[in-house]
DNA sequence: CGTAGAACTTGCAAATTGCAAGTTGTTTGC
DNA sequence: GCAAACAACTTGCAATTTGCAAGTTCTACG
């Protein structure tokens, strides 16, 4: 797929600028998901082949590192890259800006301020425990 | 259309999570433009039928205003809402991670570092004389 | 060896996208 | 004041993408 444009911000819609695509980061990154049963499983719904497009797009934009699981030889694990998990702060502002705008919001007011007023605290701890292995020193 | 879930991600990429929607906040908020012209002819060369289907889009979410032109009455002038310039912050994480990520970025460092130095200001900035006229005081 | 679970793949209908051409409303030029 | 020119869309249709349901493959596990 050749990129649209230079634009920082068109590079990136064209890695995750679906529908899905930041759901199963999220997954991963807020809800400590590795299987991709559990992903089939979210709250969404998303279509198995859907499903397995889009961890193929991310595998292949460096974003999601796949790997065998060592305990169970026919799961695999699902783990976020630090490209993927530098995409944390894209999703701490669709959070920020959703409960501001989504009159049913279950975002809380400690989530929120922390994200104002200690922005790199939260993040440095959603960051933890979370390198892919490929990566670990 | 029906949400998907309770996520504020889900929330907010039902809204923009598409390759297109933030592109058009992008082209009012970052490069000044107004007009349906000026979007159509914007880079990336989005077709017109879906320009007009997004810009519907983003007007119904009360993301973009739309307004008559007083000068032209054939033109209509596009505007961010403060719920638009909102996405202000979303926009330029996106920037953020393309810079680090993309090797050909455009993105100077000058502007990296100020987005991590003084993000407020950067912020504030970007939002400057931005406001619709239906929400002025 | 047979059954089960996990991770996909495939087939096909429905929806969305993209291209090109046409339509409507307004303004400008003579 | 009438015709040509803009600007902002709309429409028709082919191509791509999505979504659903039903398979297939590959390791376990008993």
């Amino acid at each position: 797929m050749a990129r649209r444009s230079e634009c920082p911000i068109a590079y990136g819609l064209d890695f995750f600028g679906d529908k899905w695509s930041l759901l199963i980061v999220r997954d991963i990154a807020l809800h400590g998901k590795r299987h991709y049963r559990e992903f089939e499983l979210a709250g969404e719904g998303i279509a198995t082949n859907i499903l397995a497009d889009r961890l193929k797009g991310l595998v292949r934009a460096g974003i999601v590192e796949k790997r065998r699981d060592p305990a169970h030889g026919s799961r695999r694990i699902y783990r976020l890259t630090t490209k993927g998990l530098d995409l944390l702060p894209v999703i701490v502002e669709i959070i920020v800006w959703s409960a501001k705008y989504d009159p049913d919001s279950p975002v809380s007011k400690d989530y929120l301020r922390r994200a104002s007023v200690d922005r790199e605290g939260l993040l440095e701890e959603l960051r933890s425990g979370h390198v892919a292995a490929s990566e670990t020193p």
